[in-house]
DNA sequence: TCCAATCTAGCACAGCCGTGTCAAGATAAC
DNA sequence: GTTATCTTGACACGGCTGTGCTAGATTGGA
């Protein structure tokens, strides 16, 4: 009898929506108002989807980090151990348009995360993630024999995962400052030299 | 015949109040009322040392950025090679209160870098300083002829910039992941590769 | 003691913000 | 066409924001 409308595809085009604002305006106008504007609603059709401000930010980033998961999962590496290992790093890194929005998004939400206990959560969890990419990374070269012998994997997983969040982090604040190919260059040196060339 | 203030004293005491709010409370609440509560003046008394919101924030992550590099220029070095490289490194790293208190307050404003001109200026200035930093470190171990030969100094330049920034991104998120032991294991087994061992 | 320069507190204003409520509109089965 | 249900827009409320303004407090020198 109601008007039908589908409440998973709604919810996702608002969270776009959220996505487009916060890369564009920061996170301190994330506002249930500019989010409904950017996605042609009035405010109060969009609480009828998310009634809090938290369930909006939440599920928008949630959504993110689902994207992002799902993106790697799906991707088809190549038969050689260095090669593939430096294809899933890159996939975190902000080398195209894609990924520099997606990093532009992370770390948007990385300072209120640091307030927000929900986000605080997702945010150790999407870490986890990333550091278990840093592992796996590191894996794929173990297993195929090519990494250097005596490197204890802990320590290089932290290092490969620190070495790619500053680059994140860099290319993020000041992206004028660091082209794609050096990013590139610098995992790739990175990586060679765990290969032992 | 007028009260007798010491402007430079009280602006500088503001700045550590609103340091101090932004450390505790994040960007978003670095308001002019909060700071001045945290100040104890009234928000009427502040905005006659600081007529503009801007002017504050940007006066606090100014002398921010001074005193940091007054305490490197300070700093007295070991004669060891290695050594000296890696304490100036972790100048920069949250390895204490005083240092993580740092790493606070200059993510904190990191965000709003993005939308701010003047603070992204000023943001450029400081990253400026960390790769000079990152250079000079290196430098120090080529000087002593400590580093391994055949490296490409502006590419290890970057990963060790990279490297830091990292490592303090992932103890500001959740500095109850990483410890300064784990940080400090991770730089001296970076800079032991880089000087070949 | 009194003056005058300086500092301070407080209010007012307009503009955002999140949130609650509610009446009106749209839709599809009957 | 009627009606029940879902959807939407709009308003109000209180709170926080930056900013401008003003009346009063404070204090050193005459």
């Amino acid at each position: 009898m109601p008007k039908l409308v589908d409440h998973d595809r709604r919810r996702s085009d608002i969270a776009a929506a959220a996505r487009r604002v916060l890369r564009r305006d920061g996170i301190e106008r994330l506002s249930v108002r500019n989010v409904a504007h950017e996605a042609g609603l009035s405010p109060g059709a969009l609480r009828h989807y998310f009634p809090r401000h938290d369930d909006l930010v939440r599920f928008a980033l949630r959504q993110f980090l689902d994207d992002l998961q799902a993106r790697i999962a799906a991707l088809d590496f190549p038969t050689d151990d260095l090669e593939a290992a430096t294809l899933l790093v890159e996939q975190v890194l902000p080398l195209d348009k894609q990924r520099r929005e997606d990093m532009e998004v992370w770390l948007g939400y990385t300072e209120r995360a640091r307030f927000d206990p929900v986000l605080h959560d997702m945010s150790l969890e999407s870490q986890d993630a990333l550091a278990l990419l840093a592992r796996s990374a590191l894996a794929r070269l173990d297993e195929g024999g090519a990494l250097r012998d005596g490197l204890d994997l802990d320590i290089e997983t932290d290092r490969l995962h620190a070495l790619i969040d500053g680059l994140a982090l860099h290319a993020y604040v000041h992206p004028e400052r660091i082209s794609g190919d050096q990013l590139r260059r610098v995992i790739r040196h990175h990586l060679g030299e765990l290969v032992g060339d």
